[in-house]
Order: structure tokens, then C-alpha cells, then sequence
DNA sequence: CGAATAAGTAAGAGTGACCTTACATTACAA
DNA sequence: TTGTAATGTAAGGTCACTCTTACTTATTCG
């Protein structure tokens, strides 16, 4: 079982290595604002539990185990965000933020639930008269 | 600034001094399923950052800044509990486990948004017509 | 090509949160 | 009132995560 940082971590090399086609430890460490050495701990343990896969003085790559974790981690980011950002009405920055920290607290079945949940919110929030658009007024003054 | 343990503690302590006039660190030992010891150094902390007061070998007191804090907290684990519970219908037990976890890592603007949100959704559960009908027979099966 | 710059690694230290084991104090009850 | 059980404290160890400083390997460009 990962850390939460280590999911950190994974998540940040998984959206990296989806627009460049290598990842270097400085530039993971440059994403998350953290001493280089740091993210060195963090790529041995990766390692260790077989997400990535990285040479001596090599660029980092993620085992197709390592990707499909990445994915995943990603996957309840963009539900959160979605969920703070575009119903909650937050600032897209602060949604942004919080969903990272909250993506590693929350357990798969409140996850399911939420996506269900947000499904239905969306038609409310399409028609004109969903009982959102009162939410909405509120927060948009 | 407290870090999420300390605030944890803090609520345990905050809860338990609402039902028993003192509190011991057994008690909150216990409540929070961790060593003695390993509360008794939260408590050195949360004294330092003026929340409690214990004598040698006596129980532990809030201060009133200790009491507004706890009870703040609190309120945020209501709120994330109400949203779990009641509106995501995810069982008690797991609500109270998770809104444990997610209550330190939202922000006091989304907590605003959240509460706001909670208040207009409420009004569509109510109401047969809701929109929130769909999801609770989806859920409920 | 080879020196300068960039990138990666090693070593070691600090902090917070936890543990166990051992010791001190308090409470209570025989 | 004193000895035992309950409670609290001290000491010291582990682990995860972070840092800085110093060293090694790659890359690049003059």
C-alpha cells in the first residue's frame, strides 16, 4: 500500500510522462516543490513496489502497473476537482489544491457514491429549474 | 497552527470533556485506539499552543481558546458527516471514519460552500419532485 | 573534443507521530 | 494506613518525509 505522498509522487510522474515522453527527477521535484533529493527517496520506493522503473542516472518510466495506479489516483483527483470546482463553484486553484489532499482520504465505495451523485447533480444543474440554481445565485451574488 | 493529529486529539478531548467533567489521557488513549505515551507528548503540544492545561498527574483542562478551537472542529466533522450520511447515504460507521480523515484537509471557503450547498440540497430532498430522488433510489436500490 | 552546466545520487541530520519498557504518583479499599 | 491497581511520565527506539551539503555522471556547446 502506498503513502499518500507516495501517491503524490506517482500521480505527478503519471500526468508528466503524459506530455513529455521522459521524467527526470528534478522536474518531478520542480511539480511538487520539493528538494531533489527527496523525490530520490520517493522513486526507491516506487521502485520498490514496482510503479516505475528508472537506471542509474536514468529517466524514470512507469511499469504498466505503475501507470494504471497513476491513472487511477488521477481518476478521483478529476472527481473531486469536478465536484469542488464546478459544482461547489470553487476558484479553480483552490479546488485545484484541495483536491489533492483530499483525493488520498476518501475510500473507493464514498468515491462510487460521489460519482453517482455527482451524475445526478449534473442534470439539475442543466435544467433551468433544478433546485441548484438557488446555490448558484447564492454564490455568484 | 495545529497539525491534523493535534487537532484530532484536540476534538477527542473537546468531545470527551462535553460528557465527563475530566479528562484523562487514558481516556483519550483509548478513544483514539493509540498508546498512552504517544498522547501524553500531543498534550505537551497542544499545552504549548495554549488549548489545555494539565498539572503533574492531573487531568486535563480546556482553555477557552482549546474549547472554541475543538468546537470548530467539530463543526467541520458535522458538516462532512451530515454531507456523507445523509445527502452521499454512505454508512454511518465508514461517514463518521471518513469525515475523520477529510476534516483537516478542507479550507474554511469551501467548508462556507459546502454548508451553503448542504442547505439547498436539503430542500430538494424534501420536496417528492427533488432532483436528489433519482440518485437516493439509484443508491438505495 | 573537453570544459562548463545540468541532472542525479549519497550521506547525514531534523521533525512528527508512533511504539515499548520501565518508573513515579495517585486513589482506593482491605 | 498502607499496599495494590490504575493512571501518568520518562527514556529511548522506529519509520516516513523532509532538508542541506557534497559528490558523481550526463549533456551540451565553443
Amino acid at each position: 500500500m502506498l503513502s499518500s505522498r507516495l501517491e503524490d509522487y506517482l500521480e505527478t510522474i503519471y500526468l508528466l510522462s503524459k506530455r513529455e515522453d521522459t521524467v527526470g527527477v528534478t522536474e518531478v521535484a520542480r511539480e511538487r516543490g520539493v528538494a531533489v533529493p527527496t523525490v530520490r527517496s520517493a522513486i526507491v520506493k516506487l521502485q520498490e513496489a514496482g510503479m516505475v522503473r528508472q537506471q542509474h542516472y536514468g529517466k524514470i518510466i512507469l511499469t504498466p502497473k505503475g501507470k494504471e495506479t497513476g491513472a487511477s489516483i488521477y481518476g478521483v483527483h478529476k472527481i473531486l476537482y469536478h465536484f469542488l470546482a464546478e459544482i461547489l463553484l470553487i476558484d479553480p486553484k483552490r479546488a485545484e489544491t484541495e483536491a489533492c489532499r483530499l483525493e488520498h482520504d476518501l475510500s473507493r465505495g464514498t468515491l462510487n457514491r460521489l460519482t453517482a451523485f455527482l451524475k445526478t447533480i449534473n442534470n439539475c444543474v442543466d435544467s433551468e429549474l433544478g433546485c441548484l440554481s438557488k446555490y448558484r445565485d447564492l454564490v455568484l451574488k
